[in-house]
DNA sequence: AGTATTTGACCCAC
DNA sequence: GTGGGTCAAATACT
């Protein structure tokens, strides 16, 4: 019971966290949504107000690999809100009338920085999950005070382009294939792990079968974050990146989409 | 050259 | 009227 749930890309539930989406844009655990929304003008949808629209919120520190293509189209300083709100829809948009979207909204500036994100519309383009990145930790040369993980693609073809990649104020626009992270034990809060105590509860998932492979969405009391998932495993070694369980390119064929 | 991202403007919902 | 969501031209990158 380790290497097995180790990956464990799973997403916090949003609870009070969702205080800022209130209570219309929230939906609760298990409801199912109507797929297939009126395909009016994506624009001036009399028909189609905001709030009509089905949408559910997830908080996680790792808004970018939910499973799913998404393509940037906006990017926007909300009033009260500290940091920007990025706005994503469905890189099979164009292609499939794909209507998801979401919204990511950076929620605090912690270390991993927690995200709130809205999605709206399920996906209807039917294409199958995006690979996560494979993982490797690189124990850096001297000490352990700067763990660097190195999220790569697995060098596949289907895997289209991890567009997903920071650019926030603080990522310098650079497009590099993987992402790194880094833990400084100096900023550590704890004794020794960087332990990433939200405040929220690992509750119920909201999402309705959104992207996640497995694991990741279960509320069954043991669900950690990712980040509680890292700290977990840097004792021994850490090593992640077993994509070879993910039913990815094994299974699906992109041609039947 | 093609494609994704950035960014300001536009338009709509509230 | 204001704030927020989307568009689209310009830009950046592969």
């Amino acid at each position: 019971m380790k290497t097995e749930q180790s990956f464990e890309f799973g997403e916090l539930s949003a609870q009070d966290a969702v205080g800022s989406a209130s209570e219309s844009s929230y939906s609760p655990p298990g409801a199912v949504f109507g797929v297939s929304p009126p395909e009016s003008s994506p624009r001036g949808g009399r028909n189609n107000r905001r709030r009509d629209r089905p949408s559910w919120v997830k908080v996680t520190y790792t808004p970018y690999f939910d499973g799913h293509l998404w393509r940037k189209y906006g990017q926007k300083k909300i009033k009260d809100a500290e940091y920007p709100r990025l706005y994503f829809r469905c890189s099979y948009r164009g292609d499939r009338q794909c209507l998801a979207s979401k919204l990511l909204q950076q929620k605090n500036g912690d270390d991993p920085p927690l995200y709130e994100v809205t999605y709206t519309y399920e996906h209807t383009c039917g294409a199958p999950p995006v690979p996560f990145p494979d993982i490797v930790a690189e124990p850096p040369p001297a000490s352990r005070e700067g763990l660097v993980l190195r999220f790569d693609s697995p060098g596949g073809h289907g895997d289209a382009q991890m567009q997903q990649q920071q650019q926030g104020q603080y990522q310098p626009t650079s497009r590099s294939p993987f992402m790194m992270l880094s833990f400084g034990s100096s900023s550590q809060a704890h004794d020794q792990q960087p332990a990433f105590h939200s405040d929220m509860e690992a509750g119920s998932s909201s999402l309705p079968n959104e992207g996640m492979p497995a694991a990741a969405a279960n509320g069954d009391g043991g669900m950690f974050s990712t980040w509680d998932s890292f700290t977990y495993d840097f004792d021994s070694h850490m090593h992640f990146g077993d994509h070879t369980h993910l039913p990815y390119n094994s299974n699906y064929d992109y041609d039947d989409y």
